[in-house]
DNA sequence: AACTATTGATAAAG
DNA sequence: TCTTTATCAATAGTT
């Protein structure tokens, strides 16, 4: 995609190789993006540059896929390690929860607008947006459950009324059998 | 790509979805093999399908990728505990956290919208106020970006024109001594 | 799974 | 690094 094909082999000219890298990197990321979307997947992705620097993306939260993947993982290849059943597992099993947690309600404090120091004009829009769809959503839930209420007040009604003209019925009758 | 564009968000017929997952998967999976073949980049690349099935690619290997990915990302201090706390003590942690990861997860989702269902009015109104307020908190930032900006340009307008009037008196008062 | 019409990604150039 | 443009690659919809 580009002008000429190009093989799939290590770029030589490292200009080239730097700018190629960028490209794709952000293609990438993007992609992962969308499929995690598309799909409902969760996806976590990590690059690193051939200068060492680190590019992520995570659908939900990083450390939380690497343990998903790890447990995946540990009951497939489990013969190996006895597990070095020890407090070193289970505290690096509290780091990672920890962090996670923290991600979480860093997310959580976003999402009712506290926080924003560290934002963006760009993740302020995307927050907004969310913001708004799960005003709607909300607004939605509530206008079912009025609309619900109603259907069972319209129902009980149409049954009292019903209930009230058999009843006129009924003491019309006894009012002729008296008379009688 | 492909007849018509396709909005980005969750595709909802399962099957499609299915499908798509299936085409992108391994869209991405081959992207990410060309990224790090031809930059010479080290990629992690985790998927879980909404199934729950695990699809992974790793340049080098995956362990390695994620310590790197850990120490990079800069490793909670933690250096070492006393020996004085047992298992136990590290399996009730892990079952805190986990109940409070949960509970975040909840409201989280709450916030965004999803899984109103075992909401009541009450709770729905309190949700709908919070998230409102968000909103309002998000706007309320954006405005006041927009506002810093505009003062920064307004800032450096008036600096530009005064600098260009300077600059008109310089080459009058230049016109002038060449006229003499 | 295979086929294409289209959109999307990106190599090269500026 | 950004933009533009020409081309190739990925894929959405269909069979």
């Amino acid at each position: 995609m580009g002008r000429g094909k190009v093989e799939v082999k290590r770029i030589e000219n490292p200009t080239s190789r730097q700018v190629t890298f960028s490209k794709r990197r952000n293609g990438l990321l993007k992609k992962a993006f969308e499929l995690s979307l598309l799909c409902d997947a969760e996806l976590a992705l990590i690059i690193f540059s051939s200068s060492g620097k680190l590019y992520q993306y995570a659908s939900h939260d990083m450390d939380r896929s690497i343990v998903r993947y790890r447990s995946e993982m540990g009951l497939l290849g489990s013969t190996h390690n006895q597990r070095s059943t020890t407090i070193e597992f289970w505290k690096t099993e509290i780091e990672e929860m920890k962090r996670s947690t923290e991600t979480l309600e860093g997310n959580l404090r976003n999402l009712a607008g506290e926080d924003l120091s560290n934002l963006g004009m760009k993740e302020l829009r995307q927050l907004e947006r969310q913001l708004k769809i799960g005003v709607e959503r909300v607004r939605c839930k509530k206008r079912r459950i009025v609309s619900e209420h109603i259907n069972f007040l319209k129902r009980r009604r149409r049954a009292l009324v019903e209930e009230n003209t058999r009843l006129q019925k009924k003491v019309k009758l006894l009012d002729q059998q008296q008379e009688a």
